[in-house]
RNA sequence: GGUCGGAUGGCCGAGAGGCGAGGCAAGGGACUGCAAAUCCCUCUACACGGGUUCAAAUCCCGUUCCGACCU
């Protein structure tokens, strides 16, 4: 019976290596759920793992994608669904690994995400632009009260999204949403990595660091001649998008490092607040052995 | 020794008698088509001691510290 594994948790705190032990341990290859490196070019800034470094098993979903391209959810749902239906039909196992929670939401749970249509939803932001952000609420408010209750009303983005579905669908945004326990693989073991703070600061600030040493901003140099500022999604990548203000002399380069350090702190904390809500998770801590608390759970 | 100017929350920084500016950092949280994104909440400070006043971070006196200048 072939399985699914997550590793996930917030940023450096080691998933890619515990990913490759457990590969390695149960037979499995791996799948990327790491929003920026579906990105081709983006190898150092996203700490992605080296050819070299990958112990020969199979990664996939990295390098799918053109700076200039934008990655949306649904297109990420459909790719990583077909990449383990590949997998297990091969008779591997299927070792997920990332930190965009979203995206692996989107794989494990059955998430439909209804057509998205570039003419509603720039309407959708014209009208936001010309008459403000409570327009476009208070219309939300009218059409899906239920939406209106869990979205902000400063949150533009989300509230432009419900618009577009209910306009698409013709039915309220909320009636696309969440089944409970909806889970499509429901035997996936889920694990979490988790560091106390102090220690996840000194890692990212040493990775941070390295990557800088490593030429982080001669790699960005070279994605904007590929055209990184064309698309919305790279080019918002933490330290890409540091090192970008920096070349448009926003930043110096002292402040960018820096400003990346602090930017990937408070992401991590984002990502620990994600996580944490879903239950499934089994948490693994530093001081625990790791891969052998995560072996013991996977053959139990 | 003298004169003048400062002293505001972890940091920056406005306010010049009467609802605790604001920003950053930090912490907490939301989040189903940009998610390394987007958004929300919290953090009760005015160097110290007196005084004036119904009311003082704001006025007065003194003290301490910092800075500039003078002798």
């Amino acid at each position: 019976m072939s399985k699914v594994i997550v590793i996930c948790g917030a940023t450096a705190t080691g998933k890619s290596e515990i990913a490759l032990d457990i590969a390695e341990h149960i037979g499995a290859e791996i799948i990327n759920a790491d929003s920026m490196q579906l990105y081709r070019g983006m190898d150092i800034g996203t700490a992605k793992l080296k050819v070299a470094e990958r112990r020969g098993i199979p990664h996939h979903l990295l390098d799918v994608l053109d700076v200039s391209e934008d990655s949306t959810v649904a297109w990420f749902q459909d790719r990583a669904r077909s990449v383990i239906s590949d997998i297990h039909n091969r008779g591997f196992h299927a070792v997920i690994v990332g930190g965009t929670g979203l995206y692996i939401k989107a794989i494990l749970d059955d998430l439909n995400f209804p057509d998205t249509n570039p003419e509603v939803r720039s309407n959708l932001e014209k009208l936001g632009e010309e008459f403000g952000a409570n327009f476009l609420f208070e219309r939300l408010q009218e059409l899906d009260p239920a939406a209106a209750l869990s979205i902000d009303r400063a949150n533009t983005r989300r509230v432009i999204r419900a618009l577009e579905v209910i306009e698409i669908t013709g039915k309220p945004f909320t009636a696309n949403l969440p089944r409970e326990d909806s889970s499509r693989y429901p035997d996936a073991l889920q694990f979490g990595l988790v560091m106390d703070r102090e220690s996840l600061r000194e890692r990212i600030n040493l990775r941070v660091d390295r990557m800088w040493e490593e030429g982080f901003v001669d790699e960005v140099d070279q994605l904007i001649n590929l055209g990184i500022t064309r698309g919305t999604t790279a080019q918002r990548a933490l330290g890409y998008a540091q090192i970008l203000q920096m070349r448009q002399g926003f930043l110096t380069e002292d402040e960018a490092k820096e400003e990346t350090k602090r930017a990937s702190r408070q992401y991590a904390r984002r990502q620990e607040t994600w996580f944490s809500r879903d239950q499934r998770i089994h948490w693994v801590a530093t001081h625990q052995p790791r891969l052998e608390t995560i072996l013991t759970k996977i053959n139990s």
